[in-house]
DNA sequence: TTCAATTTGTTCGTATGTATC
DNA sequence: GGATACATACGAACAAATTGA
């Protein structure tokens, strides 16, 4: 039984809705045609088509119109947004969950966190608990991210389930397409080898990780910064490891350069970890740093810092709170899929590893 | 975080409804009462009210008035747990919620992360939050722990509730019965009093925090070295601050100290922040550090590392740890909540701000 | 039973703010 | 910057149901 004018609209909508009169996100009438329309006030029309977002019939773009929802709907909104991260000890982490946190707070939504050990073994176990748990979005750094993703139904299931993700720090090289948040790893890579060309070197020495897209990214930077400075590209001066390796592995690879009688007086590491690991190993056979050989890092860690180590940094705050702007646009589709790619512009922290 | 006044309403009635100012079925003020009670149109009010029956706190009788629904309490088993926690940024946190998370994460549980930025607001309106949510237990760290907790009736809920909960770093004093994992204040306060002691020190001045547990505790070991060892303890010999202070006070009544011409060469200090001010300040008034006065900390923090301050440790992942244990317990009913009282030891790290 | 007061339900008109294109 | 569209808010009016005198 219909005795107000707003339930004839509502059911009116529905029907078109239902008969496939619309598309799945196509825009509906403005509120005002539709008032003109009905012959009705624009207050009539706001109280059915709220109505009809309660029920995921429709959703509201501010600004811009009112649009078809896909209708997967009926579930309810738990507000909570999960957070899976490999490690919670890392020194970054505390300050991107931070970033993470006040944007989420501020909209409302609590964080559901998971950590996996930076295992893809422990992503699986995580993601598929938090598929039986009811959560409306998430974000996901993955596991040792440059060999392909094993476990993409998972990722499939959750895109069928309509609970939107978003990378964060790295991406799987076949996921790509799909939201991500990330530092720009080749202006960072491009823009720490500058700085050594700038200090007058031109036989730069690179240790990069292989089963990992930060590594390819960032040695594609080294790559690029000397072409643009007409230096040729030399893969003998590059050292290449993977996360199995032990951590002599590099050391090891750069001795062997040196050891060729190569003139090299700077190193580009993959992380801060390795340029410490580096620095250490340099000055057991007697090379000082930086006199002898530069030395750079990449993440601005605890370790630079202690260290003295000239880094890139990695705007960590920021990057916690665009991955969670990128995550609730996508939830309430202010942005689609295709858009949330965000590149963060990496800062160069001078310090006295190099000179 | 509210940017309307509807939303204001909701925020309002929703909490009168959860720490129990209305009993189920009670009738709520008129929509014209509400009206002129918040200043507002009926419209305004007529949004709030029909959010929250959307949402199941509340039902409208047409003509008779709007009364107080009976909360459809979700079921158990979640396998959540809630941590709240004062900041994400500090040092000690990610350690802390390591500990948790590995104990959880065994058990099958994952924890729903929440800040307070140490306000008795912040930790009021995450807990209003926690208790629409389903969650099996929470581990709170309690925010400016010392004064009497305004807002016992939230834990007097979730007693009712029969969600477990544990205090963790610090604890209200007149929630002492509750269960609780933290440091044994008064332990290290007297380790670290003793270890000047030891060093042939016997005018030992001490700046502590009025306004929190742990300041009085660590008093109290302070007071109990001094027994121990037959040295008369002189309250003039201690500074007391509260957190609304200055970050000079604690400096300030030090200076007193030394100013009055009594012999002081060593001085406890609350924790690392207050002795990093400290010996910053007695540099500042040509007094060297550790030669001239001896400055202890408390937490082993960033900063007593990177300044080189002797310190108590905090065992972090095992406070973690314990906690999470603890909760899991008492949500299993292992062990009763007079039980549930942990208090860890403390372990001295020696630097080198002592002599 | 009637009636008046109260309270929620529906609708209209208007105004201002703010996001998007 | 301007036009468009959604978001919030206020004021007013009348309808429909309930309540209690």
């Amino acid at each position: 039984m219909i005795n107000s004018k707003y339930e004839l609209i509502i059911k009116d909508i529905k029907k078109d809705i239902n008969t496939g009169k619309f598309d799945v996100d196509e825009k509906i009438s403005s509120e005002n045609q539709l008032a003109t329309k009905y012959g009705v006030s624009r207050q009539t029309v706001r109280k059915a088509i709220g109505q009809l977002i309660d029920e995921g019939y429709l959703y509201a773009k501010h600004g811009s119109g009112t649009y078809v929802a896909e209708r997967v709907m009926k579930k309810r909104h738990s507000k909570n947004i999960a957070v899976v991260s490999t490690y919670m000890s890392d020194y970054i982490f505390p300050r991107v969950i931070q970033g993470i946190n006040q944007v989420l707070d501020e909209n409302g939504y609590s964080i559901l966190l998971k950590t996996t050990n930076n295992s893809r073994k422990g992503e699986a176990w995580c993601m598929e608990e938090l598929l039986s748990k009811n959560i409306d979005g998430m974000l996901i750094e993955p596991s040792q991210s440059a060999i392909s993703c094993q476990h993409q139904v998972l990722y499939d299931q959750m895109d069928a389930m309509g609970i939107p993700y978003v990378f964060i720090q790295g991406c799987y090289e076949a996921m790509m397409d799909r939201p991500y948040v990330m530092i720009d790893d080749v202006e960072g890579g491009m823009l720490i080898t500058e700085h050594l060309i700038k200090l007058g070197h031109r036989n730069i020495a690179g240790i990069f990780k292989a089963d990992d897209t930060q590594g390819i990214l960032r040695h594609k930077g080294y790559v690029k910064a000397l072409a643009a400075a007409g230096i040729p590209y030399d893969p003998d001066l590059v050292v290449w490891y993977h996360t199995k390796d032990k951590t002599m592995k590099p050391m090891e690879g750069l001795l062997r350069i040196l050891e060729s009688g190569r003139p090299c007086h700077a190193v580009v590491c993959y992380n801060d970890e390795i340029a410490a690991d580096v620095i250490k190993g340099l000055q057991n056979i007697g090379r000082s740093v930086p006199h002898d050989i530069s030395v750079t890092g990449f993440d601005n860690s605890l370790l630079a810092y202690s260290k003295g180590i000239t880094t890139i940094a990695h705007p960590q705050e920021e990057l916690g709170k665009k991955a969670a702007e990128t995550l609730l646009g996508l939830i309430d589709k202010r942005i689609s899929k295709k858009e949330a790619h965000v590149l963060l512009e990496p800062i160069l922290v001078e310090r006295n590893s190099c000179f």
